[in-house]
DNA sequence: ATGCATGAGTA
DNA sequence: ACTCATGCATA
């Protein structure tokens, strides 16, 4: 939201997340808790084996490079000295994307938390990495044909103040997620040029948003519930720059600016094995195991931390992960 | 398209 | 210190 101040100067600094999507935060919990793995092993089974643990995880992502640092072994591990913020106001990016017409599903049909020796794991500790790799069986595809033609048979009931979660069917966002892309593509129009149009739609407590939001919506990586708010935005855009478009056939696209900041910390292969590693045996460490696995990792504490965070939140995003 | 990161809100 | 929604930078 930091990012707000840059590119949204008249949006209201506070309380963000509540007047974007007022409604959105009520029955989320209850289905989030659902595909939650029961997280009450640290305690219990590993509580005092600690140290067992890092080990076992380091014996992990050591077996998993094995192959092939055979005789030599390469670089056990480089520093990626991470973290700097040269953050500074780049008002509006719009870098122009080309535009994305060959659009195929994610590469990635699961999370995939686990290592690419993911046998190991299961054989190390069974249960756990049962636990951990869970994942939907069936992956169900029945979309509807959906003509090119418009369909807004949605009455969007957003934003009702005692209304509760309206429940959305998975289906139908996958469904209107397809359809959204299609039509935006026969518009011509790129996901970061729909992310900033959003705030020329002044809807109450919308602004703009990023090219990466827009995609992740188009690819359903969202979590349920951020899908469910940002659809009726969504829609409202696309009906609206399809009436637009009939009142005025093309217009020439401005010249973007280009500008640099922040470079991003990569985290190398050996150390992103050890972590999965890690994250299979216990996706939630503690402080402490965070500074033991970053000492041996030779990252940042925060970056070890940081990394944990987006992992489960990757494994908790919608795709078919949701109840079905 | 996705990895690493921020920040408000919350427990 | 975590979750969630989001974003910049980058592959």
């Amino acid at each position: 939201m930091m990012a707000m101040d840059a590119k949204q100067p008249f949006a209201v600094p506070a309380a963000l997340q509540e007047p974007k999507f007022p409604s959105l935060h009520a029955g989320s919990d209850a289905m989030r808790r659902v595909c939650l793995p029961a997280p009450q092993l640290q305690g219990n089974i590993f509580g005092s084996f600690d140290e067992s643990l890092l080990a076992r995880a380091e014996a992990l992502a050591a077996a998993d490079i094995a192959p092939h640092a055979k005789g030599h072994h390469l670089h056990p591990h480089f520093k990626p000295d991470a973290a700097f913020h040269t953050m500074s106001g780049v008002p509006c990016a719009a870098a122009a994307l080309p535009h994305p017409a060959s659009l195929a599903a994610h590469p990635h049909p699961l999370p995939h938390p686990a290592l690419d020796g993911g046998d190991l794991l299961e054989h190390l500790s069974p249960s756990l990495a049962v636990a951990g790799l869970a994942e939907p069986p069936a992956l169900p595809a029945p979309l509807p044909p959906l003509p090119a033609a418009a369909a807004g048979p949605l009455p969007v009931p957003v934003g009702a103040p005692g209304a509760p979660a309206p429940a959305a069917d998975p289906r139908e966002l996958e469904a209107f997620a397809e359809r959204f892309k299609q039509r935006r593509v026969r518009l011509g129009v790129t996901q970061a040029d729909v992310g900033a149009a959003l705030a020329a739609l002044k809807l109450p407590g919308v602004g703009s948003l990023s090219q990466s939001t827009i995609c992740r919506f188009e690819s359903l990586t969202l979590s349920h519930n951020n899908m469910t708010a940002l659809r009726p935005v969504l829609q409202a855009w696309l009906e609206g720059a399809e009436a637009a478009r009939r009142a005025r056939p093309a217009g020439p696209d401005p010249p973007p600016g280009a500008e640099r900041k922040r470079r991003r910390t990569s985290i190398a292969a050996p150390e992103r094995r050890s972590l999965e590693a890690y994250f299979a045996l216990q996706p939630r460490p503690s402080a402490e195991k965070i500074a033991a696995i970053a000492e041996k990792l030779d990252l940042k504490k925060n970056v070890v931390r940081v990394w944990f965070c987006n992992q489960r939140q990757k494994q908790k995003r919608m795709k078919y992960s949701a109840v079905h």
